[in-house]
RNA sequence: GGUCGGAUGGCCGAGUGGCUAGGCAGAGGUCUGCAAAACCUUUUACACCGGUUCGAAUCCGGUUCCGACCUCCA
């Protein structure tokens, strides 16, 4: 590694160095979705945070594994427990849209596939189900049980944090006390059915029985069933990534109760804690509010791509989505608004514009004549970046260097070949590469009679204007913009935009 | 009630002791027949009250408000 990253370890809340298990590996899990519905623009966060990370790292030269889980098997809809109907939410939803559950995951893990996709975010190296590694889950219950950590009731098993609390310490990561959990149980706590079962309230579910109606079950040795939640991920990244690995991420609503259980499962079974680095991304607010499926005030990506949502004006590029989350840090609440996306369409616009200067516009000359100090911008990118993902102040950086391209272009400063090599391989580096961002195309798909016709208008137009006719000029000008197309005057000629 | 985080100019959002973050909007300018676009320049800030310090948005204490988790959640 070239550049020293430091990341912000939420078990030990604060900034670390990063340093590999093995020397030019890493390994990255991130959980992923429950494919029960359409994915909204919380979900595109996590993603996209890992997507940098994994950047980096390929840059950097690491050989990276990067494993993002798709959780295909449905929790039970109230609590780890049964509630009335006993159903869990995808069958739920099976029934809702009368299909099988299986045909429920395969759409909506199409659908996130897709949405996350268009956002440029590179595909993890192993995509796992948890239906498709209920084998190795069993086994991991199998192994917690042995050693005295969970218990059999009923057909269930649960894990007996009691228990494990002896030997280890449950609550490292979320930082709470078994007391103040006990003590909490009071009456503020919702009630739970079916608590009898377990030996404390605290207890969590390794493996449910599950009763005939409930559609997705399995056989084990403690009668037909399906995993706990916290399972899945547990014995997934063991399998893929081993015992200990160096990356955990996760949204910061997951860190407790389901990371501070995986830690317990793992602890229990492979007696070590699985990871070096616990990483969280904060939440998308709505109003000030976290952004949810259960709260339903979720925008679906796909809503944004389309514009077809209350809250939203007109259609959104995916770019632009992906450099709006850019312009906050990771850890920081993202506050969503039409506004905000609209003044981050205009931003991302002209740093694409400044872009495309920089590529295709252009021009070396003899000698520099600048005032741009290439050492420290060029450290600060790299410093901004590996500062746990400082993205905001690299697009800060990037912008800095925008008007730089302005100057050049308005012939105010002049760079020679090396320097304008320079300039353009590190902010094709850090927009491209390293950000992941992409350049819209500014040619429009226009076909060729469109452009012929547009070609004319603007050809008696530039007549009528030399011969001081403006009020045909103007009634060009207004017309085509009645139709939405807009005509741009620049001191090269005239061309035009279609909205 | 418990655990944890936050409060920055009209909006979004960086910044952990002294030096303009940045974007959008607003204002002024260049360009233009006019306008738009583009480019250049630029105003407004650090919730409140104390304290530490030569110096605090940044550290400490208190107050108020907001949020997340303790149920499924990215």
């Amino acid at each position: 590694m070239k550049h020293n990253l430091k990341l912000y370890n939420s078990i030990n809340k604060r900034l670390e160095p990063f340093r590999p298990i093995q020397a030019d590996f890493v390994g990255i899990y991130l959980c992923g979705p429950t494919v029960y519905s359409s994915p909204h623009l919380g979900h595109t966060r996590g993603a996209l945070t890992v997507d940098l990370l994994v950047r980096w790292f390929k840059y950097e030269g690491l050989k990276v594994r990067y494993v993002r889980n798709i959780t295909d098997v449905g929790h039970l809809t109230n609590d780890a427990d049964i509630d009335a109907s006993g159903e869990d939410k995808l069958s739920k939803k099976a029934n809702l849209e009368k299909l099988e559950p299986m045909e429920i995951a395969q759409k909506y893990y199409n659908e996130y596939d897709q949405a996350i996709s268009k956002l440029g975010i590179l595909k993890p190296d192993i995509e796992p189900l948890a239906s498709g590694h209920i084998i190795e889950q069993i086994e991991m219950i199998k192994k917690i049980i042995s050693e005295g950590m969970a218990y059999q009731k009923n057909g269930s098993v649960y894990f007996d944090i009691e228990a494990y609390n002896k030997k280890y310490n449950y609550g490292v990561l979320s930082g709470r006390k078994l007391e103040d959990m006990i003590a909490g149980a009071g009456e503020e706590r919702r009630t739970l059915e079916r608590q009898d079962e377990k030996k404390n309230s605290f207890d969590f579910a390794l493996w449910k029985k599950a009763d005939k109606s409930h559609i997705m079950q399995w056989p084990s040795p403690w009668g037909n069933g399906f995993p706990g939640w916290h399972l899945e991920c547990s014995a997934m990244s063991k399998k893929y990534l081993g015992e200990r690995f160096d990356i955990h991420f996760g949204g910061m609503d997951l860190l407790f109760p389901h990371h501070e259980c995986e830690i317990a499962q793992c602890q229990a079974a492979h007696k070590q804690h699985p990871v070096n680095y616990w990483l969280h991304n904060n939440m998308i607010t709505i109003n000030g509010k976290k952004m949810a499926r259960s709260l339903n005030n979720g925008i679906l990506v796909n809503e944004l791509y389309k514009g077809n949502n209350a809250l939203l004006e007109k259609p959104f590029d995916p770019m632009v989505l992906r450099f709006f989350l850019l312009q906050a840090h990771y850890r920081s609440t993202i506050d969503f608004s039409n506004e905000a996306l609209k003044a981050a369409e205009k931003g991302y616009d002209r740093l694409v514009k400044t872009y495309n200067l920089l590529i295709h516009e252009t021009q070396s000359a003899e000698n520099s004549v600048h005032k741009i100090n290439f050492e420290e911008w060029e450290k600060n990118l790299f410093d901004a970046f590996a500062e746990d993902l400082n993205t905001p102040m690299v697009l800060a950086l990037l912008f800095e260097a925008a008007k730089w391209i302005n100057q050049i272009i308005i012939g105010k400063w002049q760079l020679n070949e090396t320097d304008l090599e320079r300039l353009k391989k590190i902010f094709i580096l850090f927009f491209g590469e390293l950000l992941g961002l992409q350049v819209k195309e500014l040619e429009q798909i226009k076909n060729s009679k469109e452009k012929e016709i547009m070609g004319i208008l603007i050809e008696i137009r530039k007549n009528a204007k030399e011969h001081k006719n403006y009020a045909l000029a103007d009634e060009i000008r207004t017309e085509l913009e009645q139709e939405g197309i807009k005509l741009i005057d620049t001191k090269s000629g005239t061309s035009y935009e279609i909205s």
